[in-house]
This record gives C-alpha cells, structure tokens and sequence, in this order.
RNA sequence: GCCCUCGUAGCUCAGCGGAUAGAGCACCGGCCUCCGGAGCCGGUGGCGCAGGUUCGAGUCCUGCCGAGGGCGCCA
C-alpha cells in the first residue's frame, strides 16, 4: 500500500511487454532503493539481464523500457544510465499524497501477509531449577521480536516455551530438595537464587556417593511415578516457572505459563514416536539403541550418524523428544511453520531432526522448520561471557545493572518524576540490551558492552527512543502553542530532508515483510537507525513550529507525528518500549 | 579427520548478484542569537588470500589461511 513499487512494478512490466512483446512482461525489473540519493529514488536493473537474454544492448532496452514507460503523477521522466539503469526521482506531489495516506493508516502502510499461517515459535527454554543467563537472553529476546513482527503480519503464532524439566539432573535436584526439606527449599528457590540451589545439588552428587546412589534411583522413581518424588518435581517446576515470570515481566517478554510445554509434556508421546517411525521403515536398532539415520550425515570416525530415538536402556533422549514436539506441532498444532529460536551450535542436530521430519512426512511442500541459530554473547575479553570467578552471568543481575545506569543517564534530564523516572529507566535499561542484541545479525558472536549500548548516540535503543520522544515533545509543544497537530494534514514536500525522510516512511512495509521472512530483527533495527538519522535531520534543518506557513507547519507536524508512530510500532515489534519523555 | 558458522575502516557493525562498498564510535575541520546540542554538515580510513561462474561478485562456487563451534546414548 505505502510502498512505491506497488506504482512502479505494474508500469514497469508494462512498459517491457510493450517494448519486448507481452512474454517479457513477467520479466523482473529489479527495482531497488537507489545506492545513491544522486541517482535519484528508486532504480531499475532489469535491462541488464534481459539485454543479455535478449542478445541486445543492456542501454538499448533500457532505452526502449523507457520509451514505453508512463510514470505520469509518480515520477519525474527517468533516465537511463551507465551499463543500463533506469534511474527514477518521484514527484513530490506523488511523495506526499503517500504520506499523507500513511498517515491516516493504523498500520502505517503495512499489509498483513498474503496467506495467515499458523507459526509456532520455539524460544527461551530456561531449565528448571537453574538460572537464566545471557544464552537465554538472546533466544528469548529473539524469539520475542519475531512472535511481534508474525502477529503484527496477522499470522497465528503459537508460542511453545520448551522448559528443560525433565532428564537425570532432577534425580540430585529432587534429592537434594528432599534434603532441606520443601519448606526450606521453597523459600531459597523463591529468592531466585536458581543457581545456588542448583550448585549444592551438583556438588553434593559429586562429592557424597551415597547421595549419588539416591540421586540415581530417585530418576527411577521419577519415571516410574511415584507420588512423592512427582510432587517434589512439580514444586521445583511451580517454584522456578514462579521466577522465570519474574524475569519475563523485567524484560517485558510476552511469554506466559500458558506458553510453557516443557519437555516431560511430550513423554506420554514418546512411545507412539518410536513405533511410528519404525512403521514407517526409518528407525532401526543399532548398538542396541532405536535409531533414525538420515541421510548426509556422519560421526568423527565416519560412519553415519543417528537420531536416536531410544537408547539402548529403554529410556528417551532428547533426540526423542524432540522428534515428539515436531509431530505433536504438525498434527496437533496444526503449524505450518516451526521456528526453533536456539543457539547455533545445535544446528547439526536441527539439520537431522528436520531431515527426518520429511523423511516421517511432517515435514514437506509448504510445511517448514527453521532453526533460527545465533551466535554467543562474549564478554569484554572476547571470550564467552563469564564472571571475573568464571562463573555464568545472571541474567537478571545484568537487566539491573543495565537499569541502574539508565536511571542515572535519565535523572540528568529532571523533569519527570521519581515513579516515572524509574518506569523510564527501566524501558531505556532493558531497551538497551535488547536493541543491542537484535540490531546484530544473529548468526554472529557480539561483545556485552553496557556502555556502548546505553551511548545516547550511535546505532543504539536509547538514540531511537530519544529520537521518539523529540517527536512527542514537539506534538507537546505545538498543543501549548494551540495548534493542533491534525494527523491528518496534507504532507506536502519540499526540503531535501523531508523527501528523504518519507522515502524512509514509505519503506516500512518492506522492511517488516523482509524481517518476517528471514527472521532477522536487525533488518528492521538498521531501518530505524536510518529513519531516526533522518528525522534528526529534518529536524535540523526544516523548521515545524516556525514554519513558513500554516499548511507548512501542519505538513511538517504530521511527518513528525508519522515518524514518532513509526518509530513507536517499529520498536514495538522488536519489543521495546518507547516512552512519551526520558 | 569430517561438518557448520564467521572474517568488511583503528574499534563496533550494515551491505538484498548491480553504479564510486555504507553507518556509528574515535580522530580532524566547519556550522549554531536553533522547536530537547543526547545536534547538523564535511574529511581521513576498508572487503583475510587465490582461483572460478557472471555483462557485473563484499555477496554465488572451489581451495587455502585465521577465529569459534559441533561430531552416538547430556540438551
């Protein structure tokens, strides 16, 4: 809708079928944004190609693309340059009567998805009884971003939180739990303090045999179920979902108990998944264990290697598991598309577990997985982020402190008072981390830097939610005057700034499209650095309150209006806050 | 040994097969009786190496070098 090449496309292929016969017409044009704002605003690079297929000069069909082209109401007359572009400057009049559609649209000019799917998103997986660090933070950050840009396109999103419940740690932890007794295990679990809990259990199992032995027949009365040791393991389950709340509230994730199926949800299933896939011929027994080999992958010494779906003890891996959340999201979900958002250095075991999801036929034609991998959070050694003693870092301890720096930067200012200035600082703090974390492409490592991520200037969280607040100011400033900022005043165009500043509103639709697709949050994080640059420059050199005019001021109130609300959904969708003042 | 990811400016990072590879920080030089200077304008500086595909390669393919990760019953 907002997006030009929805005017340019149709002329374009026009233009082709009339210069080239009609066969050509679906030829693709390869409009972009121009490289360079000299080269005007958009520019085609089809004629390269279809110079090359049709035996002619790539400046020749561009000529002749040209000479049939009719821009009239959107672009001045285009030109064709170097090897064989068509390079377009659109009108200002066609610029403005864009934005001031944009304008009076809730979703700024981004359509929902061509065809809802149902998506499930695979993220967070804390593990119960221990606490969450940095490697969580990006999965569940990540995996946040994404859940808002597939719903904001109108897809059903299922979120499935995979809690690590289940596995021969609870045998210590339950053990251990017994030890204290629930009442004292309780009230040191609902501290939060996860990981001493976790550590005195580890290290009792290490040192004290005896407590060992228990430890390992306390996961046989685990899977056998008995009463007692279930409800010892639903108390550290309640007790640690309890926390991650906490912790999900802080970072203003969307995820809730309602999103949570852990591990043990799929025992009952796993069972089932084993006979169904030797039904199926796939799953064969070697060295004693159920396993499927799909096909172009091997082990160190060279021979294939397994999924395992039971292993040679009877019991279930995470293999299993696994292999049990893909067809319970396939069939009963009904997905039809399943994200895993999990760190890279699982990407073997995805690649097999979705080989053999086709190969049991979940998997196929329009039904996909993706594991959405990233890469570690290092710390400022370049080494992965650990305490100065070398152990993991708290989650929470780093949202605090990266709260408590904000607090200070945003104090400076006055102005707000202290309940607010805490609300503030909190959304600037977390902000920080988040914008910092998803404005990196996630297959690569990145450096935690506090102080690089809560810098006011830069490609930073804090330099987009300052941006915002200059545009609520503004509003502010223009009501005290009594002039009321009409949303939905002609956008008229005439400054540099102000054409390049809606190009860059225009843009949105694309942007979040692209990001739906490759899951990338950082598509959409460089598009807001730009349009936060451009609005700073607007608002540098195209006066609004002390317009020329009255149409002028209120042309430049609803492009500063249209740019905070963009700002506001965008950072929106990565899931963070932007407040009205900092 | 095999497989995966990454290598772009001094630093942190973008870059979708298209023109002279872009930002931010840092550094240097300008601007400002200005609606939030947490600013604006300009400058210095770069694709790990070698082949190949292509009209065109930072982008795709192969090899090498370097960093990280993974490779049977832990998730």
């Amino acid at each position: 809708m907002s997006d030009p090449l929805d005017d340019l496309l149709p002329r374009f292929s026009r233009a082709i079928g009339m210069a080239f016969g009609t066969e050509h017409a679906v030829v693709d044009p390869v409009l972009r944004r121009s490289a360079q704002a000299t080269f005007g605003d958009y520019q085609a690079n089809g004629a390269m190609a279809l110079g090359k297929a049709l035996d002619r000069s790539p400046r020749e069909v561009a000529t002749a693309i040209v000479g049939h082209l009719d821009l009239d109401g959107v672009a001045e007359p285009p030109e064709v340059a170097g090897p064989g572009f068509i390079n377009i400057r659109l009108l200002p009049a066609y610029l403005g009567a864009k934005a001031t559609e944009l304008a009076g649209d809730d979703r700024l000019g981004v359509r929902p998805a061509a065809t809802a799917e149902t998506v499930v998103v695979d993220y967070s997986q804390p593990n119960v009884a221990k606490e969450m660090h940095v490697g969580h933070l990006r999965s569940t950050i990540i995996g946040d971003a994404i859940v808002r840009v597939l719903e904001f396109l109108g897809h059903r999103v299922i979120r499935q939180n995979h809690l690590g419940d289940w596995g021969t740690n609870f045998g210590m932890l339950i053990e251990h739990l017994g030890d204290l007794g629930e009442d004292e295990a309780a009230a040191e679990l609902s501290l939060g303090d996860l990981e001493a809990f976790y550590q005195q259990a580890k290290a009792k199992f290490d040192a004290d045999p005896a407590f060992a032995e228990r430890a390992r027949s306390r996961v046989v009365a685990l899977q056998g179920g008995d009463p007692t040791t279930l409800a010892h393991w639903q108390l550290l389950i309640d007790l640690s979902t309890r926390y991650f709340s906490t912790v999900y509230e802080l970072l203003g994730v969307r995820l809730t108990d309602d999103d949570i199926a852990g591990e043990s949800f799929y025992n009952p299933m796993l069972a089932d998944v084993a006979d169904d896939l030797v039904d199926k011929g796939l799953a064969v027994v070697d060295e004693g264990a159920l396993c499927v080999f799909p096909p172009g992958f091997a082990g160190r010494d060279g021979k294939p290697f397994p999924l395992m779906v039971r292993k040679s003890d009877g019991g279930f891996g995470y293999d299993a598991t696994d292999l049990a959340a893909l067809r319970y999201r396939v069939s009963a979900l009904g997905a039809d598309r399943i994200i895993y958002v999990v760190d890279a250095r699982q990407s073997q075991h995805f690649a097999l577990l979705f080989k053999a999801g086709e190969m049991a036929g979940w998997l196929g034609d329009a039904r996909r997985a993706e594991h959405v991998a990233f890469g570690a959070v290092l710390g400022p050694d370049g080494r992965p982020f650990k305490t100065r003693a070398g152990g993991t870092v708290k989650l929470v301890a780093l949202l605090r402190e990266a709260i408590e720096r904000a607090e200070a930067v945003v104090a400076d200012r006055g102005e707000l008072d202290e309940a607010t200035r805490s609300e503030v600082a909190r959304q600037v703090g977390v902000g920080a981390i988040k914008y910092a974390d998803l404005s990196n492409d996630r297959a690569k490592d990145y450096v935690f830097d506090l102080d690089r991520m809560l810098a006011m200037d830069g490609n930073t969280g804090p330099y987009l939610q300052y941006a915002h607040v200059r545009t609520r100011s503004l509003a502010r400033r223009a009501a005290e005057q009594g002039v009321t900022p009409a949303t939905s005043a002609p956008v008229v165009v005439t400054e540099p700034a102000e054409r390049a500043l809606v190009l860059q509103l225009l843009a949105l639709e694309v942007v979040v499209h692209s990001t739906a697709e490759t899951l990338q949050p950082h598509r959409l994080t460089t598009y807001l650095f730009e349009l936060a640059s451009a609005f700073t420059t607007f608002f540098d050199q195209c006066p609004v309150l002390r317009a020329d005019t009255p149409e002028q001021r209120a042309s430049r109130l609803a492009l500063t209006d249209l740019t905070g609300r963009t700002l506001r959904l965008g950072l929106g969708l990565l899931g963070i806050e932007a407040p009205e003042r900092m």
